[in-house]
Order: C-alpha cells, then sequence, then structure tokens
DNA sequence: GCCAACGTTGGC
DNA sequence: GCCAACGTTGGC
C-alpha cells in the first residue's frame, strides 16, 4: 500500500446558505460537506479526497466573492444522509441506502484567511491563470488545486 | 435580475 | 443514441 500525497482542493458555498464563520461555529469547527449534486464532484467526495488533504473555502455568489478560509478533511468520501431524507431540500428519490447516489467528506475550519482573497485578483495573477476556477465555463462546486495554487492564494491574504 | 455555460431529463 | 426543453450555477 502506497501513501497517497496530501492533495488540495477549493470547494464553493454560498455564504448565505452556509459561510466559513457558520463552518466554524460548528461543534468542533468541523461539518459534513452536504449537498453536492454533480456526478463529477461526487466521484471527487466519494473516491478522490482523503483525510487530511487541505480545503480553500471560496464565497460564491454574494460579494465579496473569493477565498476566505482553509479547512482540512478530517472524514473521507460517506453517503450523504440528507439524499435519504423526503422532508430535506435535498432529498434523492432516485437514491437507495444499498445503492446511494450522493457523498460528503467531514471538513473542519484550520484558518481564517486574514483577508479574503477575491475572485478579481486571482483572474488577475499570472501564477493562477491555469486555476480550473477561473477556466471559461467551469462550475463545477468541488475541484483540485494544485499545492502551488493553493499556497500563492495563502501567500496574497497575507499582502 | 440577467444570462452564459453546463448538466439532466425524457420523448422519440 | 439524439437532442430539445428545462433546471442550475454563479459571475456580473
Amino acid at each position: 500500500m502506497t501513501r497517497q500525497k496530501r492533495r488540495d482542493w477549493l470547494m464553493k458555498s454560498e455564504p448565505s446558505v452556509f459561510s466559513y464563520d457558520d463552518l466554524v461555529k460548528e461543534p468542533d469547527s468541523t461539518a459534513m460537506w452536504d449537498g453536492v449534486r454533480n456526478y463529477q464532484a461526487r466521484n471527487l467526495l466519494r473516491d478522490e479526497i482523503r483525510v487530511g488533504d487541505r480545503v480553500l473555502f471560496y464565497h460564491s455568489n454574494d460579494a465579496p466573492i473569493g477565498v476566505v478560509g482553509v479547512c482540512r478533511v478530517v472524514r473521507a468520501g460517506y453517503p450523504d444522509p440528507t439524499q435519504f431524507d423526503s422532508t430535506q431540500k435535498y432529498y434523492d428519490p432516485r437514491s437507495s441506502k444499498e445503492k446511494p447516489r450522493w457523498y460528503v467528506v467531514d471538513v473542519k475550519a484550520q484558518k481564517r484567511l486574514s483577508r479574503i482573497v477575491t475572485l478579481a485578483e486571482i483572474k488577475e495573477d499570472e501564477e493562477l491563470s491555469d486555476m480550473k476556477l477561473v477556466q471559461k465555463g467551469q462550475r463545477l462546486s468541488v475541484q483540485p488545486v494544485t499545492e502551488a495554487e493553493f499556497d500563492r492564494i495563502v501567500v496574497m491574504s497575507k499582502q
């Protein structure tokens, strides 16, 4: 068994729905990343994301749009319980406990950036021009980032 | 609120 | 399998 290298990710959330502050307020600053209903993102949550991986927490939709904090994955992919609950918004009648369709990971807030690194800045930064986030048509709410991209954003937050 | 870019659904 | 219609994401 070869040990897989830690990987880095970016996850989007609308702050009006679930913000970085909301995550910090959770017990142990930890929450399920639920409600992902896109198969590409699902595959990442189920198959690729591992305990110890780093996550950039991104606020979408509401200004200021950008990366606000850093998290750590503390539990790898398991079935999203909201898909089984008919009272929930994320209920999926096509899913069953035997054959779950959607997955979550648990993330723990690690460090709020000293300031938000905005989408506008990310777009302007030459070192970040290959980020999936700024590729045309790219809307994945869970996406891989390189170590260099991750570290660059943290550096920018300190400037 | 608008709309571009995708993703999903369902008839055929 | 094709593709039109519809739904969603997410920046502006």
